[in-house]
DNA sequence: GTTAACTTGCTAGCCAACAAGCAAGCGACC
DNA sequence: GGTCGCTTGCTTGTTGGCTAGCAAGTTAAC
């Protein structure tokens, strides 16, 4: 179901509603202003509680931070583990199931931008050492697994899968990222859906050379 | 020269010197900490001089900020020009050209950290909307062409060379950028010169595969 | 060549705005 | 009436920008 904010009118008071409330106005301004430039005021008047409401759920800003962090790696495993399964009982080919990947993960990162954001600022380290993060540790890792079964490598290959989730990564979060900057820059327009079809089509090439040759590459259409 | 804060026993008066002081320090802040995190006090303490200087100087935080911006581009302009002069010079066929553009570029980013780290604040909307970049375009454009150019590229494929424009910066930029989130969690070390060489011969290989097949890819060393 | 008038580089005090966190309080439901 | 959910007042600290001011230089008059 999508998050929302408290509605004005929900007057009954249920402390699950409102914690998840503000963890999700959290999640909101962490991820467009980041941790210094949101307040907890602002989370508060966006979740449509009381200025001092956040901080009476979690005790302060910073464990405000981890908690809406902690919620989305969580949420993020799921999803891996998610796609993990549906390729799993597909029975495709590799390079049927690298294609699927790449449509799925596109799609995904298409719809989770403040998860993209939270990460990208978490990777500039947004509150200074704040996450020891073992949540993403267990992304990742279950991410490696995930490919290097799906697309039938042996253990000896993996540090080529992880070459390659790397690489699926970068392709696939940069034009979400920099959509306002580099991408206009370069000369796309990044919401324009016949550049998002081409990217897709563009990363599923560059991917598909680095699979073993064991067959060519098909151009069939994605498994969805 | 290198960039460096004044040292505190020059003690002659010299606007330039110390404006440019500022300026690097205020580079320096805002790539390790981003726009909001940094006070002006902090710069100033950095480079060595007062409190009050850089609002002297510039007039205010943000004037200071689109100032370290601009010079920032000014430089990454400067670099893409020199680049594309020695690959044209140098009169190899588009494979090696690409090859070694993939090393200049790799060593560029990992030489410019705060640049990178800058433009990847910047994507996320530091100063929110402080920023109208007509430097930004130029370098974007400037890359485009000139890639187009050292591949050898009829106009008509330009689209092409957009694309893999895009994806050699995405897949140069994500390790560093994620050098201390994603890449571990993916299982490398992101300071390995293990790591590096293989990222720079992987990256070549696919995006070798993007190239219209002339030739067949050739695997001899970097131009360099 | 000395000194007085003036400019420029830089500092430090001040203030209003705003933030986080604490604690007291208040209304609703058991 | 007591606890729970939530709000509001208050304290303390930080920040950006303004401004007065001082001292190092510079120009020019004699």
């Amino acid at each position: 179901m999508p998050r929302s904010t408290l509605a004005p009118a929900t007057r009954t008071r249920d402390a699950e509603r409102t914690r998840s409330a503000v963890l999700d106005a959290a999640e909101t301004r962490f991820a467009e202003r980041g941790f210094v430039a949101t307040s907890m005021a602002d989370v508060g008047a966006l979740a449509g509680v009381s200025r001092g409401t956040p901080g009476y759920f979690f005790r302060s800003k910073g464990e405000l931070y981890r908690a809406v962090l902690d919620r989305s790696f969580a949420d993020a495993l799921d999803a891996v583990r998610v796609g993990r399964l549906r390729a799993m009982r597909s029975g495709r080919p590799a390079a049927d199931v690298l294609e699927g990947a790449v449509s799925d993960y596109v799609d995904f990162v298409a719809a989770h931008p403040k998860f993209v954001r939270l990460i990208q600022r978490e990777a500039l380290g947004e509150a200074s050492g704040l996450s020891n993060r073992p949540l993403g540790q267990a992304v990742g890792a279950e991410a490696v697994a995930a490919l290097a079964q799906e697309l039938g490598f042996p253990p000896r290959a993996r540090s080529a899968v992880m070459h390659v989730l790397l690489s699926l990564i970068a392709l696939t979060w940069f034009p979400l990222v920099h959509a306002t900057t580099l991408v206009p820059a370069i000369g796309f327009d990044a919401d324009d859906p016949r550049f998002i079809a081409a990217r897709k089509q563009h990363i599923t090439a560059l991917l598909l050379g680095a699979l073993p040759p064991r067959r060519a590459p098909s151009t069939r259409r994605s498994l969805r």
